[in-house]
DNA sequence: GGTATTATTGCAATTGAGTTGCAATAAGTC
DNA sequence: GACTTATTGCAACTCAATTGCAATAATACC
């Protein structure tokens, strides 16, 4: 928490009550804008959806979020302090499911193929999760 | 071409002159609608953007397209008679290249490693192409 | 503490991709 | 050619995301 104050303040920004509560409500698994806001309400905090989108963007700049979209192209959000992994999504249900996996050899094999100097990759799985199978 | 009639017919749908000219504009390049859009009217074929809408979702169903999306949401579609590949898109001017990979290794990780039933995955890199770089 | 400065917020309006309803049009069939 | 029905084009609409701007609140300075 104090964490991120610094990181604001380092670049000029501000710790306020909206981007402590949208901190606080971020979690490890992709939430879209929609479903941050709807966390927010339930709890009796009225912040408008622009400043989500607003404060979401400005974390994934410092690094605080990553941002993603899946099959459906909303964008999801979720904490950047965790090893690069990938998700695995319910094609029926949308659940989530964090998936570790060693792809140095296939990232690799990308470099080597390609004319382009690669910098990064998505990668995601899709499928059926034990409830919809 | 003849092919595409008759899949198109063989489930009761019609060979069109705007569904001829839509997949005269395919390419084995992911083009967005607007792309196709402008293409045709290059060639002063007037072909509404619903139409090219309509048509790129059915030629999908029929296995005719491929739909993927980027980072920038948008829909892209290119024609399905290939072999199973990725793209390397350019960060700077959106090129696009293809990349062949054999990541058998890795979707065998991931179905032992996870808890769904893996039918697909999405893999694309990112990077800088040889102009940009 | 109080005041000045300026980043931030909320509201309303806007953008842009994609979808839907419907009447007019054009394939396929006989 | 006439009939049936899939298809098209237009307009209206949806929904995520962005933008302009006046009101508000966080920091800095006294
Ligand atoms: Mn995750
Ligand atoms: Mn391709
Ligand atoms: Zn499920
Ligand atoms: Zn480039």
């Amino acid at each position: 928490m104090i964490l991120i104050k610094e990181k604001l303040s380092s670049q000029g920004y501000r710790m306020t009550k909206p981007r402590q509560a949208i901190f606080a409500n971020l979690d490890h698994e992709p939430q879209s804008v929609a479903e941050i806001s709807d966390r927010l309400k339930k709890q009796k905090i009225k912040i408008d959806k622009v400043t989500i989108y607003r404060t979401l963007t400005q974390f994934v700049k410092l690094g605080i979020v990553e941002e993603t979209q899946f099959k459906d192209k909303i964008s999801v959000y979720e904490l950047a302090d965790q090893e690069h992994h990938h998700h695995v999504i319910c094609d029926n249900c949308g659940k989530i499911e964090d998936i570790c996996l060693d792809e140095k050899i296939l990232v690799a094999a990308a470099k080597k193929n390609s004319s382009f100097k690669i910098k990064s990759h998505h990668l995601e799985f899709f499928g059926l999760c034990k409830k919809c199978c």
